[in-house]
DNA sequence: CGATCTTACGGGATTCGTAAACATA
DNA sequence: TATGTTTACGAATCCCGTAAGATCG
């Protein structure tokens, strides 16, 4: 009728072991369901495929012809099954993730160490990136998924908001305003001002907050990296505004954080999904593991 | 439990119609049976290939990761099953022979024209030479078998007997020894001779003769050719000993043929088979239809 | 509410193992 | 005669189709 992997399983073993009964004995079938096998393999080829008699088992010229053919596309098929097995498993396969530098440099080494403990043979790639380039890497699938801000929705993508963040001042702790618990966005728009380059999405918080209320912004510096900011704050050349989650990093005693009173420099961090794709098991396991612990410190 | 194939036929052609009903109705298999193939597939593989809700199935990361690469295999597989079948079926293949000049000359060619009117895609190849040689390729798996003559067994060969042939004296007309019935080896060897090469199966079985009755044998004429032996007799150049199989071919109004009173000179045509060789189906064909019209010829 | 996938279940085909028969060196 | 393949047959398993249930747009 139809050819049966399991008939071919039995033939290639049969052929190696040139005996049934060895065959068999390996297949874990008795010899009697071992003869059909062929036999039934035998009828739906319409080829003798052995010359066997009580005393030898050895292939027909068919059989031999054949024989290479099917051991390659049952390894090939064996290596595909076993792959997709390893995959589901979580025993190797990969995760690349598009994350904002704040996020990239805070919240996720110690998740990715976490990770590669649980599973050592997935490789975790980070990418880091500004907001647009974020959602470009997610568009054309050249990462599982990407976390950044959920500021301007783009058709295609999806968002899963993960935690709360917000622009804070980062100034030097002898300066004037450290006096006050909170800084309104005016006495901010009379200092010199320490921002990220214009493509960046604290960039863009920034700059919203301060059109909203009419303020013209005219930064000091504009620098790329946030440690450049860190530095510059703390030589007195002005007050940075940086993300929550990224200052722990920047942590030192000669810096003072304060908070200013708009809801307008918040944002929310959040998964960024391709519409309609699902993850590799691994992404998968990654990405429950992130919402497990940011929900946990919530 | 174990990958079967059934399920990767079904995986395919859901993937491809990215629907259960659909593709059910290809595979000329209800719908919850495909359901179920589906779902043994994925336990099997430890991963989900489907999201699938009550109004669309699309195939998981996995899935598309898995799709090419199934197919491909799918195909190569149904590809050798097919040509095996086709082999089997006599659709395609080949044959290949060694023969002994005389046979491919006259023997062969009506056989391959009958087979080719009955296997009309199936290639048969001839190649002729002298019976060393015919051993030679069929020892070396270069033919499917030979055609020679049961002169020297040789190990790791076996023959079969096809029909019986002789070395007849080849003369003109108006030669005086045509008035006999027959000639005797000493009359022949007064003569001058026409024999073909010292390689060939024929000349091997003059010498012997000649040699058995210790008359010495002085070719005055040593051709590669048949249809040259011909020519000299004609031109009365002498006499040549040509096998009976071989000589109708040449039949001619200036040609008598005499036996010659020495079994000696009688020889076997016989299959050369290499030793526990089998045969394609192609050349079982052939070789069973060789059989069957020599036998009737018998 | 309608189209579609999933679950449940009974009947039929497939496949297995045991035991006996058969064949060859 | 001994080893190893084939045949026969009852039992377990697998697979299918029908019918009912669940779900999403």
């Amino acid at each position: 009728m139809n050819v049966n992997l399991r008939q071919v399983r039995a033939f290639i073993v049969t052929a190696r072991f040139a005996s049934f009964t060895r065959a068999a004995n390996l297949l874990n079938l008795s010899q009697p369901a071992l003869t059909v096998q062929i036999r039934q393999l035998e009828q739906s080829l319409g080829v003798r495929l052995f010359d066997r008699n009580t005393r030898s088992v050895e292939l027909t010229r068919v059989g031999r012809d054949l024989l290479p053919a099917l051991e390659r596309l049952l390894g090939d098929f064996d290596a595909v099954v076993e792959s997709a097995r390893e995959m589901a498993a979580l025993r190797s396969g990969s995760v690349s993730i598009a994350a904002l530098p704040s996020v990239a440099a805070t919240v996720l080494p110690p998740l990715i160490a976490e990770f590669r403990a649980a599973h050592p043979r997935i490789r975790v790639q980070i990418r880091d990136g500004v907001g647009r380039r974020i959602n470009a890497l997610v568009q054309e699938e050249a990462v599982d998924f990407g976390i950044g801000a959920d500021i301007e929705p783009e058709a295609g993508l999806e968002t899963v908001r993960l935690l709360g963040d917000e622009l804070l001042a980062v100034l030097p702790p002898d300066h004037r305003l450290c006096a006050a618990e909170r800084l309104t966005l005016e006495e901010l728009a009379a200092e010199p001002l320490i921002l990220t380059n214009p493509e960046s999405t604290v960039r863009y918080l920034a700059n919203r907050a301060f059109a909203e209320r009419n303020l013209l912004i005219a930064p000091a510096y504009e620098v790329t990296y946030m440690s450049t900011a860190v530095g510059l704050v703390r030589a007195g050349l002005g007050i940075a505004l940086l993300p929550s989650t990224a200052i722990e990093l920047s942590l030192a005693p000669a810096i003072a954080l304060r908070p200013v009173d708009t809801p307008a420099l918040r944002r929310s961090i959040a998964l960024v999904l391709k519409a309609g794709r699902s993850l590799s098991p691994a992404a998968q396991a990654f990405r429950e593991m992130l919402t497990a612990r940011v929900d946990a410190q919530a």
